[in-house]
DNA sequence: ATCCGAATGAGACTCAATCTCAAAATGGAA
DNA sequence: TTCCATTTTGAGATTGAGTCTCATTCGGAT
């Protein structure tokens, strides 16, 4: 983890008005060492494994920040419990998800983006964000 | 509602090898009787508000019967709770909700259907099913 | 170094959804 | 119609992700 990512880091606290926190940090250093799609337990479990003290509830807040701060990327996948991955670059994408192995693929369509604005557009509203997630499984070969 | 309506979910669940009852019949028949996106608390309540009795556990157990021959479309507006809408007809439409109001609009495109179809397909998967929704708010006037 | 508001953590709590299991209801057989 | 094996029901317990509480600890400005 390079410098300019806990620095980062720290302006995002500070602008929000919080504290820096070994916590804080570790959690963040958690979710960004690892491009997966996790959910929180296996984000803590991960924390408290690498030997260091951190609760549940400051894992869910600090994820809470992160998320405002478009660093970590929530998503529902329909089965209860939220992943996160870490948002390192800006670049957008949706995720399919496989139904018999349960792997998510992440794809990016600029066609399919701006129809989304078209269609909010028409319908007189404005795109904020959305949710697209394809459920998916393997063309037999 | 109609004869053939029951008909139709008598016959569902014969398929299923399930015993018609009036519970069952109570549950199909509320959500039938209107197209708003519910919530299966606010289902289990107006069932009882028109005198039937019925428990939760039933109405969350036939929903997922109804859920599963597509007589009922389950949607995650991601608040915690599930929505459900009868299938009336076989449309399909995805949602945009409005992060200002909570209203709730549905919305259907062609090329945002096949589009979706040819990102699958191009992965190497084959499409089953999608969630979709747009977040919007309403344009400035 | 002091001090005070912010952060933490253990565990209580929430809430939708699922499960349990004794009692009731269903529907096919006779 | 009655019988009865089997399914369904319902009240309440349970689950599990996520949130909240509040006494204690910590950060960092002065």
């Amino acid at each position: 983890m390079t410098d300019s990512l806990i620095q980062n880091f720290k302006e995002i606290l500070r602008k929000e008005g919080l504290r820096y926190t070994k916590q804080r940090q570790a959690v963040w250093d958690e979710i960004q060492s690892s491009q997966e799609h996790r959910d929180a337990e296996d984000i803590y479990m991960s924390i408290r494994n690498n030997g260091l003290k951190v609760s549940r509830a400051t894992v869910y807040r600090t994820i809470d920040v992160l998320v405002k701060n478009r660093m970590v990327r929530k998503m529902d996948v329909g089965d209860g419990r939220n992943r996160y991955e870490p948002r390192l670059d800006d670049a957008h994408h949706d995720h399919m998800i496989c139904i018999e192995t349960g792997k998510i693929i992440e794809f990016y369509n600029e066609e399919l983006e701006d129809l989304q604005e078209k269609i909010a557009e028409e319908n007189g509203y404005i795109l904020v964000r959305h949710i697209h997630q394809l459920f998916v499984k393997p063309l037999k070969k």
